[in-house]
DNA sequence: CAGCAGTAAACTGTCGACAATCGGGAGAGG
DNA sequence: CCTCTCCCGATTGTCGACAGTTTACTGCTG
């Protein structure tokens, strides 16, 4: 590990490891791959540090400071966070510096319609290219997303939902909508913090492979869209819970 | 311009322009807003170079060189070229360098089907908030590429099309879809140096606008879809006619 | 006490230089 | 004559430093 975690600067590092230590194995069963690009090691640390909420929508990156906490130079960190910018997750106002990017509420509602279309392509692949062993796969992360839903565990049935549309996208083989979905997944990230009836959504789950098990590619491209549409229309109305809420304070 | 563009270095730079010359006026008309970062610049550049054909899809850019060629250090080409990568121009490979990107069959027709839902998306939106003047350009529009057409005018047929697109995403009014969607041609730019069957897609184009202009929300989108798919099954048919030509060679 | 100007600190944008790594070519050996 | 190895040049990855701009603070004035 050549880059610090902005979490372990809190803690003493002592996980130095002394590479060049002891001897020399013949045959080394590891270290052949050269380490990643600091840049790329930003990239992703960046990435972790927005998507986990600890870098807030709307709050300034100061690259001297995260340079310095990462333990590189600016380097590197301009570079991750040039990519980042194109990526969507910060946005750079010249001469200010780049901010993590806070998205407006018709950004949002643009975000579901075209992830909507997306998974309602990946639903329909699906159903071309299913096997049994992945209807069984499906079917077992909707039980795992019930039982989550049981315990009220938001953090398991998060994972598991994430498992669900990330297997269904591989099965769909269709790298171009993967790639932009998840892109799009990233620059929704805080909204799947809280979430709203699951229990629904994990029943929208069901008819969805229901439809793929069955390889009804057009009801199964009408049930992925729907799926994404209904999950809007959950995040409005708790919009407007929370402007009701804010009016009666 | 404070950035050289390669071409002008093929011809001598006498363009120089000495703005710090004679009188200070004192309420500067233009000069307000500083000169856009460098990076920015030559991030246009080297995607005017990519998308003109200059370079081409596979070959090599070199920082270095590159930086020299434009005036600037590589501090800025890096950054440039990391978006590039990040927007799908480029690719990287790990101290081997960056390369323009190229796209294999299966990527281009996965390109055309995200394009496609995007399209249906963005004419469906159009349908809804179109005015009589928007109409009326977009039959200009049809128009100017029937002109283009009967000339063999490639040039002015392809920025006519460019442009009635990019009207129909404006009055979408869906930013994420117009963002997507451009970054989606940009990426298979190379394939629209070539035409097959102008007529037909004009045709097509005409059905469009019929569509929007009726209001006909959902055969607005059908019909958007379906006339990205037709340039792919264009497409897949000239490259089946490119097959056979080297396969009788 | 509030508002404004001036100054100083902080931060971004840019550059040149050094180190590490990869590819190609020369040379030796089979 | 072919192949493998070693070395060198070319190129990327990274760093520290400087300059220009923005921001924040301080002190002055109405």
């Amino acid at each position: 590990m050549v880059l610090k975690t902005v979490d372990s600067l809190l803690k003493t590092d002592e996980d130095r490891e002394t590479a060049q230590s002891a001897r020399v194995i013949p045959m080394p069963v590891k270290p052949l791959q050269r380490a990643e690009s600091l840049s790329s090691q930003v990239y992703r640390e960046v990435e972790r540090l927005v998507m986990s909420g600890q870098l807030e929508p709307g709050s300034k990156v100061n690259e001297y400071i995260l340079a310095e906490q990462l333990g590189v130079s600016r380097g590197p960190v301009r570079e991750a966070t040039r990519a980042l910018v194109q990526a969507g997750l910060l946005v750079a106002v010249p001469a200010r510096g780049v901010f993590v990017r806070e998205l407006s509420e018709t950004e949002i509602s643009e975000n579901y319609d075209v992830r909507a279309l997306l998974t309602g392509l990946m639903c329909a692949r699906a159903a071309e290219r299913r096997t049994d062993s992945v209807i069984a796969e499906l079917n077992h992360l909707i039980v795992e997303m019930e039982e989550a839903i049981g315990q009220r565990a938001i953090l398991a049935y998060y994972k598991a939902n994430l498992a669900f549309h990330g297997l269904i996208a591989q099965v769909a083989d269709h790298a171009c909508s993967s790639r932009i979905y998840d892109d799009l997944i990233r620059e929704t990230h805080f909204l799947r913090r809280s979430l709203h009836a699951p229990a629904q959504t994990n029943e929208e789950h069901r008819d969805m492979v229901a439809a793929i098990a069955a390889g009804d590619v057009e009801r199964a491209r009408r049930l992925g869209e729907e799926h994404v549409f209904h999950g809007k229309r959950r995040w409005l109305s708790s919009l407007k819970e929370d402007a009701a809420e804010t009016k009666t304070i």
